[in-house]
DNA sequence: ATGGTAGGTATCCTA
């Protein structure tokens, strides 16, 4: 359905990876091994926990990413977007009126919208009343997808990637029953990224290419032995594509591999071909 | 039902 239409007769090959990196500096030897072989055009980082002073930018330098969009704080969360090609009016956006880091947006080469978000775990306890971080989680999906309805505009070429802490379907998670109060997979969330999904028409462009039926993960946590051999993981991290920009997806994937590579992040990189 | 590991930071917080 995504190969019927070239949407522009000069399309652009664009290819994206978003990864949370989970400390940006502990990363240098996996960082070389997207650049190497993933080889994306634009990689969005999230979790870079680091204030913008401190962002490693000689450890990047010979990667072939000139253009940087660094947004981030000290200790937690933080956002960066690394580039082959120039970014256009880079600029974040704050939500729930927090300092927190965790939304990116950058213009790229042909008039697409690239936003880079790091959405709140949510605790444990997957109750409003008692756990703050739940409700920051909710009061967040709940600005985004006003935000996107607000703004909605049919032409607009839109690209949504990043940890979005939630795993929508039932073959996103290792095990629907085990995890349905279990903060990621609760009706709740599901249902507050559904809606911030359906503000905009977005479209999943992981399960464009990968069948509903079939698992699909890009997290699985430091707290299992063996992450291979249990395999519960859990697909967290996401990229969405603007009703505009749906027929430009070409590719999609998981480099589930990464998650063995050494020192890893508990996450590993997602990564999409556009003709955009 | 529980605890398991990793990262930042400076004593526990977050994931």
């Amino acid at each position: 359905m995504f190969c019927e239409t070239n949407p522009s007769p000069k399309a652009l090959p664009l290819r994206i990876t978003t990864w949370n990196a989970n400390s940006v500096r502990l990363r240098g030897a996996i960082l070389r091994r997207i650049a190497a072989e993933i080889r994306p055009d634009v990689l969005c980082l999230q979790e870079i926990k680091v204030e913008d002073a401190k962002f490693p930018h000689a450890m990047i330098d010979p990667l072939g990413y000139p253009y940087r969009y660094v947004h981030g704080q000290k200790g937690y969360h933080g956002v960066a977007v690394l580039s082959r090609l120039p970014l256009v009016e880079p600029r974040f956006l704050k939500w729930c009126g927090r300092e927190d880091c965790r939304h990116a947006v950058v213009g790229l080469p042909g008039g697409i919208e690239l936003h880079n978000l790091y959405v709140p775990a949510g605790g444990d306890e997957p109750d409003v009343e008692t756990n703050p971080k739940f409700r920051h989680k909710l009061d967040m999906l709940a600005g985004l997808a006003r935000h996107f309805e607000d703004t909605r505009e049919e032409s607009r070429r839109i690209v949504v990637v990043g940890d979005l802490n939630v795993a929508p379907l039932e073959t996103d998670v290792w095990s629907h029953r085990q995890l349905l109060s279990v903060v990621s997979h609760t009706s709740v969330e599901v249902a507050a990224l559904g809606r911030w999904q359906r503000s905009h028409g977005f479209v999943d462009a992981l399960r464009e290419v990968v069948p509903k039926e079939k698992k699909l993960f890009s997290w699985w946590s430091y707290r299992n032995r063996d992450w291979q051999a249990s395999d519960r993981g859990r697909r967290l991290d996401h990229v969405w594509l603007s009703p505009a920009l749906a027929p430009a997806l070409r590719h999609a994937g998981i480099t589930r591999e990464a998650r063995g590579w050494e020192a890893p992040s508990d996450h590993v990189p997602v990564t999409v071909d556009l003709d955009a």
